[in-house]
DNA sequence: ATGGTAGCGCTGCTA
């Protein structure tokens, strides 16, 4: 079973790729993110067309979630559980049942600064993640949370982190709230399979930070234990960051074995 | 290099 994530910055602009990408790679549960569409504009008929059938939670201009799934989608849960508290104003997460595993597809708020409401927000909305997977999940089931977290985990997720002290994405707050998360019983499949730094999943579109090599380790797979011990392979596939309008997000994938 | 690009949607916000 392969599983998926893909942050597309725009599904309208991206569908093309995608389409191209899941021909090629035949995911059999892709998540997406930010599709910045409306749930009727969502391009369903498109994937079913491809064989997968698909959820989408969305809002229009901004943000927006999908599963896509040729292994069934059952028990979808738009938005937050509502046993986990307030829903959240954004489309920023979809849950569903594919094939036996219990999936997640998040979009972490981005946090803008330190300074900023926005990052409160993104401190409220991980520590709600956690008791989303209380309301929806078991740690002793398989289940997968995965998507864009906006939270490199380590030093090794940044190019330089001298140079990123008092930042979003590195900031003590959400490192140890992704920590709290993986305390609830998840593991990073990526870092399971490769130790060293610098495999990076997002590459600002700016000064050829992709071609200099200057990104960030953001788009994780979190999966539980018995999901991890069916991992047999995972990879970023960069290629889906090259050539004409990519995305800024590259793909992760993981294999799970049957 | 305190810059730069992309998407949305039409002016400036978000990332």
């Amino acid at each position: 079973m392969r599983i998926a994530t893909w942050n597309v910055n725009s599904l309208k602009a991206r569908l093309p790729r995608v389409e191209a990408w899941l021909a090629e790679v035949q995911p059999d549960v892709l998540c997406l993110q930010e599709t910045k569409l409306a749930d009727d504009a969502f391009p369903a008929l498109t994937f079913a067309g491809l064989g997968y059938e698909s959820v989408h939670h969305g809002q229009g201009q901004w943000n927006g979630v999908a599963i896509l799934s040729r292994v069934g989608i059952d028990e979808v849960v738009p938005n937050f559980a509502p046993a986990s508290g307030p829903p959240d104003p954004d489309a920023r997460i979809i849950t569903a049942l594919c094939g036996g595993v219990r999936v997640s597809s998040v979009y972490v708020p981005n946090g803008r600064s330190l300074d900023h409401e926005h990052y409160q927000y993104k401190l409220s909305w991980m520590a709600q993640l956690r008791r989303h997977l209380d309301a929806v999940g078991s740690p002793d089931e398989q289940l997968v949370v995965t998507g864009d977290f906006n939270v490199a985990p380590d030093d090794r997720d940044v190019p330089d982190p001298s140079k990123l002290e008092g930042a979003t994405h590195v900031s003590a707050a959400e490192r140890d709230l992704l920590e709290r998360l993986l305390g609830w019983g998840l593991i990073d499949l990526f870092r399971t399979r490769y130790q060293q730094a610098q495999l990076y999943s997002w590459w600002d579109y700016r000064a050829g930070d992709f071609h200099q090599g200057r990104g960030m380790r953001i788009d994780l797979v979190l999966g539980t234990a018995s999901v991890a011990d069916r991992l047999t392979w995972s990879i970023v596939d960069r290629n889906a960051r090259k050539g004409t309008s990519p995305s800024d997000h590259a793909p992760v994938l993981v294999d799970l074995e049957d």
